[in-house]
DNA sequence: ATATTTAGTCCATAACTTAGACTAATTCGG
DNA sequence: CCGAATTAGTCTAAGTTATGGACTAAATAT
């Protein structure tokens, strides 16, 4: 339900909209400001004072030369006081980034743990320790952490914070929640959802795209108008379960045939035989650039199931474009070409343009600049808040 | 991007306040309303005194006899003037159903043509005679009808209200609007999305779910949180291609074994072999109340497909619920059982909840009342236009 | 009949935005 | 080098809207 506006609710949004307009431009004058966002002079230049007074915005001292008249003074959102931590539980690392205001990444943390046997209260001590380290270093450097959102490749209940399933790290009910060492509060949400969202953040600059997450599942994350997309319960793009063939190979989701079968980094690796499974991705790397025949096929099997999956998907829902993310950015190379062509073939007569597939330029870090990037992205859709405090 | 909030706007935003929550309860008093809103009662009467000169709310007169101190004057949204169309070209009938401000229907106009052959122009020019009664008859009853909108079975470029394709009519690039006759402005919107809004306002009050129309085509619309998505160009919803096999039959889009070629009207009479072409879904519902084999068989595929297309659906999509509507909804004794099992197994291992599957109560009515409906929505939304004029 | 309770209105006040006057700092033209 | 023109930003009085509390209205409880 939508809320009643006074006029401090009136303030909060314009105060939003001034400081989303200078985050979304990297700096502007006042007047260009008032220009921008329809406000008269006056009201631009005392929102710009409050959020300079609270540290959210700065002037660049540079007076930016015109044509004539004065120059202005140009405002930038300040990345010297607030950050946000992004931190990720993935099957074999944990990892930490801080990010802050100025959506500068100052700090990457990632340190190789095999989760996958381990108990969680283990892992989440693991990751507090690693989170705690990465804010004394923020600190060090000036910075003041004020949030953390925590990634994990599995459903998430975000009402409560629980993680619902996460197969890969034999997860099932688990609350990380809350971490009681860090001083400020961490939510958590899924590893798919946030990747797109650091690609929508950090990226290549799209604003409605599905991206996909290749892991071990097989995750998507939809992004529509800038806005992250997620059903009902939150569960929303598990790509990694959708029909490639009803009759196909059994799935530990119940049903056949799904895309996991396929492209999941398992089946995968398990169809171009021959591969340790300690050599992972790499090993698959290596004899792809040696010109190897099954890991060509097990690449191009993968490719066309994936296409098809996300034909189903174009049609569900109708994305501007289709980002290749995770393992698939490194393999792109060599399975963007079928996944291309069978999207066309399976698309092209009902639609004038078949969404481009791209390849993700973030890789593993997605989801933790995805996660640090949504504390942002919050202090900037309602500044308000840390006005006060 | 958000607007620049001014006094007005605040207005505006508190008035579709007060006005949505009148529309939600059916009939309030002021003094409930400053409770729920969080406004003050002062703010509310204003506001509900402005809604009345609007003519957008009355006083019902009744006063509610409550526990103890004087009983409040309810009022509610009035449907005694203002008055919406809601509009279809199908492909063999024409529709036109008027709403009132009240959300009760208050005519129905149907006219059955065989719209395959004939030309867009020639169809227009039928829907505007029906169109032009129907106001005139709305007008007899004290109504001013304020604005309509145009259903069609196929995807539609919103910006400028071109059909792009609608297959089973045999359009392509077809802009029907304006409507030049009609003294109010009229919009085109996908016949899928629209029944599902249909269902949202007149059925059965879920907020969350995926709304199947089965036509000759298979469209769907979704609704989250009684707001419609639409993906990025507006074509989202095309549950009729969505894989059901790769290898599968031949589709008129380009693709292979969609789920339109197990599960879309022809296919489906197709498979009930003998049932000749003019008796339709009629014919075959008389096989199935007669037992016949093939004609059950045939229900049992298209069930089946429905559930594997509907699977991947959820997967990617995450409703709360499944609303079968169109021509599933007489069928749906016979497809019900088939499409929640084949549901139920693809997904039971994932979720702890699978979506449950149930039949639409408005069958062909959706998509017109969602039309009207949605005219009536925008004002409730916001009634601040209507107000100064 | 009187006290109590709840609904709705009235009025002075507070919060915010605005328009327009004003000052500041630059370029242009002679 | 100086004044006119131009643009940036600040200041002030005024306008719009919501609010809190006092007030009136209309019912029930005792």
């Amino acid at each position: 339900m939508t809320q009643a506006v006074r006029h401090d609710a009136m303030r909060a949004r314009n105060l939003a909209l001034v400081l989303g307009e200078v985050s979304a431009r990297g700096s502007v004058t006042r007047a260009a400001l008032a220009e921008i966002t329809g406000l008269a002079k006056t009201t631009v230049s005392k929102l710009v004072g409050d959020l300079i007074e609270a540290g959210l915005v700065v002037e660049t001292g540079v007076v930016r030369a015109g044509e004539r008249g004065r120059p202005g003074m140009e405002v930038r959102v300040s990345g010297e006081r607030i950050a946000a931590i992004g931190l990720e539980i993935n099957v074999d690392y944990l990892a930490a980034h801080v990010v802050d205001l100025a959506r500068s990444v100052r700090l990457r943390r990632t340190q190789p743990v095999d989760n996958r046997m381990a108990q969680p209260g283990d892992v989440i001590a693991n990751l507090q320790d690693l989170a705690l380290s990465a804010v004394d270093e923020a600190v060090d450097i000036g910075l003041r952490v004020v949030g953390g959102v925590l990634a994990v490749p599995g459903t998430v209940d975000l009402a409560t914070g629980t993680v619902r399933r996460a197969p890969n790290l034999g997860w099932r009910d688990v609350t990380p929640l809350p971490l009681p060492r860090l001083p400020f509060p961490v939510r958590v949400d899924n590893e798919a959802n946030l990747a797109a969202l650091g690609e929508l953040w950090f990226g290549a600059g799209h604003r409605d795209f599905l991206h996909v997450s290749g892991e071990i599942g097989v995750g998507a994350g939809l992004i529509v108008g800038g806005e992250p997309f997620r059903g009902f319960h939150g569960f929303a793009g598990e790509l990694g379960h959708v029909v490639v063939s009803p009759g196909g190979p059994p799935c530990r989701c119940g049903g056949q045939g799904c895309l996991e079968r396929y492209a999941g980094q398992d089946a995968l690796l398990a169809a171009a035989a021959g591969i340790e499974a300690g050599a992972g991705i790499a090993g698959l790397l290596a004899r792809l650039d040696a010109g190897d025949q099954d890991a060509l096929a097990a690449c191009e099997r993968a490719g066309w199931a994936l296409g098809v999956a996300l034909s189903s998907a174009v049609n569900l829902v109708d994305p501007g474009t289709i980002v290749l993310g995770g393992i698939y950015a490194p393999l792109f190379p060599w399975i963007g070409g079928v996944v291309t062509e069978t999207l066309a073939a399976r698309l092209g007569e009902m639609r004038e343009v078949v969404p481009s597939v791209e390849v993700s330029r973030l890789g593993a870090e997605a989801a933790t600049l995805g996660a640090a990037g949504q504390v942002i992205q919050r202090i900037i859709a309602d500044p308000a808040g840390l006005l006060n405090a």
